[in-house]
DNA sequence: GGCAATTAGTAACATATGTTACTAATCAGG
DNA sequence: CCTGATTAGTAACATATGTTACTAATTGCC
């Protein structure tokens, strides 16, 4: 809880200079962005959009998963979410049944070619996340997941 | 079962799961996004959009730009480009003049609401900067920045 | 000089994503 | 158990963003 390189009023007469390259906000959007862009590749020649990829994700790390769940585990809009599953449905990778226990909901499931689909795609993202990160040491690698811990937890907090 | 983060490669028989909240690469692309819908906020206030604060920001840094540079020097299509300096040229915070030299391109300048709004629109976009970065030590800020550029970097090999 | 290839920018089109409003189901609390 | 409030999901709509194809200007090269 320190109050570090961040004053939060800035009261006396001269802020610092606004420099776009070194807007950290900005920065790890325009990573984002370019990361999200290669990751793209591996996705279209399985015919996937991002959604529909982030939704198998959800899927395949429990048995049956609601909808409402996979967007509260992403940042993705409940309509996003509704259309890409619709999307896999259609395609006989996810299968949906109907809660019995609350029948607003549907619950997910990956069929067994979801699942091999999800293997193939998961292990094309695992060897680009290798790629990305192969740079670095593996300090810094810790380094740079806590700080990626830290910041979502000020995300959650508000910021 | 954990490799931990970066086995370079990874023959043998087992792989490592796929676990979407480890995936750096989603982490980072979500965190983005996360930051992206609290500047904009910012932004709303002013009736900015994110492009058009962008195409903004890259112009503030110099007297004159041309769109193209601004494409170059930022994630967005040249179309983005094209309707964010429009949209700022029909509210008068931009001005273009073709280039003598070149007369197929617009050199795009601040005019002085343009300025006053960027001035304004900065000042938050830095107290946000700090209010994100203000759990970080500054040991780690260093090293997130240096692990920044080191993505950075890759990205721009290709990667 | 003259013509193919390239470039800056935009228009027209297609797609994707967010927003609002609705339906059906469930829950809260009298 | 009713009735008003809440929730999961979707449809219809609006907006935003990417893609393709075009125009005008320029460059390279013969």
């Amino acid at each position: 809880m320190t109050v570090a390189c961040g004053s939060r009023k800035a009261p006396p007469g001269k802020r610092r200079a606004f420099i776009l390259e070194n807007f950290a906000p900005y920065r790890i959007v325009a990573l984002g962005h370019a990361i999200s862009g290669r990751l793209a590749q591996a996705y279209r020649d399985e015919n996937l959009t991002i959604p529909e990829w982030r939704v198998l994700a959800v899927i395949s790390q429990a048995d049956a998963v609601a909808a409402r769940d996979v967007v509260g585990k992403t940042p993705m809009d409940k309509m996003t979410v509704s259309r890409a599953v619709a999307s896999l449905e259609a395609k006989r990778f996810v299968a949906r049944a109907v809660s019995e226990a609350d029948r607003r909901v549907s619950m997910l499931s990956l069929s067994k070619e979801g699942r091999a689909l999800f293997d193939r795609v998961s292990a094309l993202a695992l060897d680009y996340e290798d790629a990305l990160l192969a740079t670095l040491e593996p300090e810094e690698a810790a380094a740079f997941r806590s700080v990626l811990e830290k910041l979502e937890a000020q995300i959650d907090e508000g910021f």
